[in-house]
DNA sequence: ATTTAGCACTCGATAGTGATGAGTGCTAAC
DNA sequence: GTTAGCACTCATCACTATCGAGTGCTAAAT
């Protein structure tokens, strides 16, 4: 069976009262609210051959029709026209970034913030993936007697420290040499591959003087070391309270399941870990976290020099305002480069 | 009226059991479970008494009694056993920790989230305030020719980076000594001082050097700035999900304004914000939060070098396991100032 | 002077009932 | 191919009756 023109218009018109009232949608509110000049019985016809194409189901005898996970589907991509975000909300967000100085995480974690609060779904941020970016500069500064600490800025501009104990007191000098040094060698590799690097590698061949190779070998590891624990970016979530005012959440154990989720971060990283450069739109079981069968979620990127840094997204029901979503996550993340580019200007 | 023995048991009975099943005591309870060798008549009129003391309610005729805030609160002050923490929990807290590195924002992010796990309720934490600590190393490091890096060490070995970027092109001389002389003129000052003090003092008699005063006087503001914009410390909370779980919030609107609150960084400050010392218990409306009439909450402090940088705490519904979560929050905070210290060792 | 048994009373919770109405599928007429 | 008509289904809601946990009071027992 072919779906034909009018088929689309009705599937549309299913989807889109349905994602505005959550109630099962009938044949008689489709011919009053949406195709006038078609009569119920009609509709209902057309509804039959729907349903057995998959695109809608009836909860029961009886009540009207719920688009499918499938429904959803080809209603993002070909039915929903693509909306340009409104006026009002492009201002918002323009306006609310403008205002926003600081760190690159907490920048992240106000993205998250207003990505919820705009949609009225939960969102989820991840902070810039440390692993992907580059070094740019390395130093190393003596803070006292046995502690050293390492600084690393990197292209993406993400700068992390760590500190380093020593048992041996390290002089200023031989410390600024040995930054000079590792900085030449290190200088442009990737953190990823700098923590799986083998020591002994670097060490060889930089400077044959033994007293800095003593101090190379009890320095390196413990940066390495400390490379590795920052390795995982943080995740930020927000919004959640948003979806108790949704009725699909009027059950609390539902509400539960969801919100135990954001709990836990590894599922919120397996999520954003390996998010498609463009938006991408995830309808219900095509998750692959069983658990969120009953959810939608809509990721994107956020680059820095054309490199993708980390990802963001919404979660909401498979009843989510697609179009509407997608336009502020588009917006938001283009914002969200401009500014980046803006702040870590080299 | 005055409090007998016989009464206070009769109170300790009736919370202790309301804690466990959230459904009000009757008499008949009473005597069968816990004071067997009297008969509910006469526990009836004890506890018409304790009723109207203040001590318990009715929610309506015909139902047992529930505990009122001031119930709770001779309960907590005077009644309950001060448990120990049972042994399994102590390990575990022993082994988590045991196993932490990393980041001091990690560190304690990690005790919210065990906080929650254990105790099965919410969790709150403030990670280290910054302004409360005393500047103990300042370094400026050239990034590249427009930006300087600058880094700053705390006594509490709170580090933070900020990024100040520059029209001019310094040397690399020259800042080092600028550094050198901010770090004489500035280290052992606290943030909150610094970040409040008067540029041109700062400047004042530090060199007659004009070429590095033109330099102070554009990195300097840029610093202070930055420093204020980290002014404000983090707040994580975790095991939201856990309320879910109890009878109180399985009002979706209840939960509803309980993760409103939770959403709100603000709030959570103001309660997070001045705590005292010692293990704190706010019950129902003794809290200043209206929204949180109905929560309890145990706060406690972590430390290092015996100065208070951060607080932790449990949100939960006044039927909260008081000994239980005050013993959990004791040693988790006791391990929490155990760990900053090796950390952090100077 | 307490304590306790007995009893009438209150009131929320639960289950059963019937009416209502939204929505369907089918059939026959247009 | 489209539509009006109609019998049928089934969730929802309001109403009612019943049940039982728990109370307060009174009078008897200790």
């Amino acid at each position: 069976m072919s779906l034909g023109s009018r088929k689309q218009l009705i599937l549309q018109a299913i989807i889109e009262d349905y994602i505005n009232t959550a109630e099962p949608v009938g044949s008689r509110t489709v011919s009053k609210k949406y195709l006038k000049d078609i009569s119920p019985a009609t509709i209902r016809n057309e509804m039959a051959d729907l349903e057995e194409m998959g695109y809608i189901e009836q909860p029961h005898t009886s009540a009207g029709r719920v688009p499918s996970d499938k429904g959803y589907r080809l209603y993002v991509d070909r039915l929903m026209e693509q909306k340009t975000i409104d006026w009002h909300d492009y201002e918002f967000i323009r306006k609310e970034f403008m205002d926003t100085v600081g760190e690159i995480d907490r920048l992240i974690k106000h993205a998250s913030k207003l990505l919820s609060a705009m949609t009225k779904y939960a969102s989820i941020a991840m902070a810039p993936q440390f692993k992907r970016t580059c070094l740019k500069h390395l130093q190393l500064i003596k803070v006292d007697s046995h502690n050293i600490l390492a600084v690393i800025v990197t292209d993406a501009g993400i700068i992390k420290n760590s500190v380093i104990r020593t048992d041996s007191d390290i002089e200023v000098d031989a410390l600024e040499k040995i930054s000079n040094m590792l900085n030449q060698k290190l200088i442009g590799l990737s953190i990823e591959e700098l923590v799986n690097m083998d020591i002994t590698k670097i060490n060889s061949g930089i400077n044959n003087n033994e007293d800095y190779k003593q101090v190379l070998t009890k320095v390196l590891p413990e940066l390495l070391q400390a490379l590795r624990y920052s390795e995982r970016a943080e995740i930020y979530s927000d919004g959640a309270a948003n979806l108790l005012d949704l009725p699909e959440y009027s059950d609390v154990q539902k509400a539960k399941d969801f919100f135990s989720i954001l709990d836990k971060n590894d599922i919120l990283y397996e999520i954003l870990k390996d998010v498609s450069e463009k938006t991408t739109v995830t309808i219900g079981k095509e998750n692959k976290i069983h658990q969120l069968k009953d959810c939608s979620i809509i990721t994107a990127t956020y680059s820095y020099n054309g490199k993708v840094i980390g990802s963001i997204g919404v979660l909401g029901p498979t009843r989510m305002n697609y179009s509407k979503v997608i336009s502020i996550v588009d917006c938001l993340t283009q914002n969200l480069n401009d500014i980046l580019t803006k702040i870590i200007k080299t």
